[in-house]
RNA sequence: GCGGCUAUGGUGUAGAGGCAACACAGGAGCUUGUGGAGCUCUUAUCACGGGUUCGAUUCCCGUUAGCCGCC
């Protein structure tokens, strides 16, 4: 069976970062590589000659979505999400695990996977929690914080699996692991993740461990299904052996605890998947060292992404601790709201000081929206909520992503990382 | 010229003799496996001058402005 799917280490640097190349039936990523997120197999407000044009090499795809709406026949039917949205480029998807957080616990509460709480994560038992507490997390039940319990219907959680309301128009659906990768396999995306569980950040040790011990069986049984598919190889079709194709990644859970992240490394590291994903709430103050207890365990010779980070401070901490690809909504999702990335840190361009500022967005950006259009303009297209807006908004934010990952690749290419690094952190104020 | 009505933030409207409310607009912030959304904070010496009163944005008189009607 000819290789289509690989990972060359090229160089390492400090630290656990490296630098490589991602190879896929669709085109390489240099790593440490960002993919944009393109959730309904688009990514928000751009063409794919926009999307290639600003450096980017990877797309990431949400499986719950695109299930929803179109369906993923439609878009197997239409030659696979690379065909359908007409993307030439490598493709991942989403398993739909996180939605089980995002439209769960988090439903329409305004709950990040981020937790900026200074609780300390050193001595992870904690206050021994009631059986009930749990079972009402599976349920839906989210603890509103003052104690009262806030009813959510949307997402229930089994051993098999997960029942949930669809966010459109309340219809029952069921995914299970391996539900999940054969919707994956019809999508046709290069990378695929097996099905996991997030556990809200709030969620008590005891639940994020079985949490996560449900993620580890749910692992084996999305290996196991997207095994099916390969062995099918020798007599199946053309379009059959594009399934076999796909790379699988594991995700490896734990939340915020140290003990737990390790097991999740050592149980998840040792199946047989080609790649892993790090997946779960952190402590904003721990990414770094949340993702380090990880990948000094999972093994070295395959890649590493950690799903949905993040801002670019959280970046250069991730590589350095062993990570080779990220996505994260913020680039694209900031954008279309007028807060735009500067080697300065953000800002936001409907700021009344930007009116009458006649100058490019950054000074020495070679984006389209920098090389073309005044900060005034831009504040006038987000004031007036001109589609444009959001078009040349996010133009230049993955511009921005995109070169930050080249110069990272750069450092540890060049053994300049920590220089780079230090350069880039001196200058970008969060504010 | 005469009579009537109305004057509250940038706009449109509440309100009550004692902390001036709401919507939008304005100013600022939040956004981490998507959310073209939303949320938080913030912005007013109640047209002007006099009077009554412990106290007036509120009641009274006048001025000014606008609107409506009449000659």
């Amino acid at each position: 069976m000819e290789k289509v799917f690989g990972f060359t280490i090229q160089k390492k640097g400090k630290g656990l970062a490296r630098a490589g190349v991602m190879e896929t039936a669709h085109g390489k990523i240099l790593t440490p590589a960002f993919a944009a997120v393109g959730t309904k197999a688009s990514v928000k407000s751009l063409t794919p000659v926009e999307i290639k044009d600003v450096g980017i090499s990877v797309v990431l795809a949400n499986t719950y979505h695109l299930y929803l709406e179109p369906g993923e026949k439609i878009i197997e039917a239409a030659g696979g999400l690379g065909k359908f949205m007409n993307w030439p480029g490598p493709t991942m998807t989403d398993s739909g695990g996180f939605q089980v957080f995002s439209l769960g616990a988090a439903f329409g509460r305004r709950q990040s996977k981020i937790s900026f709480s200074k609780k300390s994560n050193a001595t992870p038992r904690q206050k021994p929690v009631h059986s009930d507490v749990l079972e009402n997390i599976r349920m839906g039940m989210a603890d509103s914080g003052e104690g009262g319990k806030t009813t959510n219907t949307l997402v229930k959680i089994d051993e098999d699996g997960v029942d949930f309301l669809s966010y459109k128009d309340g219809s029952k659906h069921r995914f299970t692991p391996e539900r999940s990768i054969q919707i994956q396999q019809s999508i046709g995306a290069d990378i695929i993740f097996a099905f996991d569980e997030c556990p809200s950040p709030s969620a008590p040790y005891e639940y994020q461990r079985e949490a996560m011990e449900r993620t580890h069986r749910w692992a084996l049984r999305s290996l196991a299904e997207h095994k099916r598919a390969r062995r099918g190889l020798a007599r199946a079709s053309r379009k059959k052996m594009r399934k076999g194709e796909q790379a699988l990644f594991g995700i490896v859970q734990g939340g915020r605890y140290g003990d737990l992240r390790k097991e999740s490394a050592k149980a998840v590291g040792a199946m047989d998947f080609d790649g892993f994903g790090i997946g779960g709430s952190f402590e904003k103050e721990d990414i770094e060292s949340a993702v380090s207890w990880v990948n000094e365990i999972l093994p070295p010779e395959k890649p590493r992404h950690l799903l949905g980070i993040g801002d670019p401070l959280d970046i250069w901490g991730a590589v350095e601790n062993g990570i080779d690809t990220f996505d994260c909504v913020a680039p694209t999702r900031e954008a279309r709201t007028g807060s735009l990335y500067t080697r300065a840190g953000r800002v936001n361009i409907t700021n009344a000081k930007f009116v009458k500022d006649f100058s490019p967005l950054e000074e020495h950006c070679d984006c389209y929206t920098c090389a073309n259009f005044s900060r005034s303009y831009l504040a006038h297209l987000y004031r007036t909520k001109e589609i444009l807006a959001s078009t040349l908004g996010t133009i230049h934010n993955l511009r921005f992503f995109t070169k930050l990952m080249g110069e990272i690749r750069e450092g540890v290419l060049a053994d300049k990382f920590e220089d780079f690094r230090a350069d880039f952190a001196r200058k970008y104020s969060t504010r």
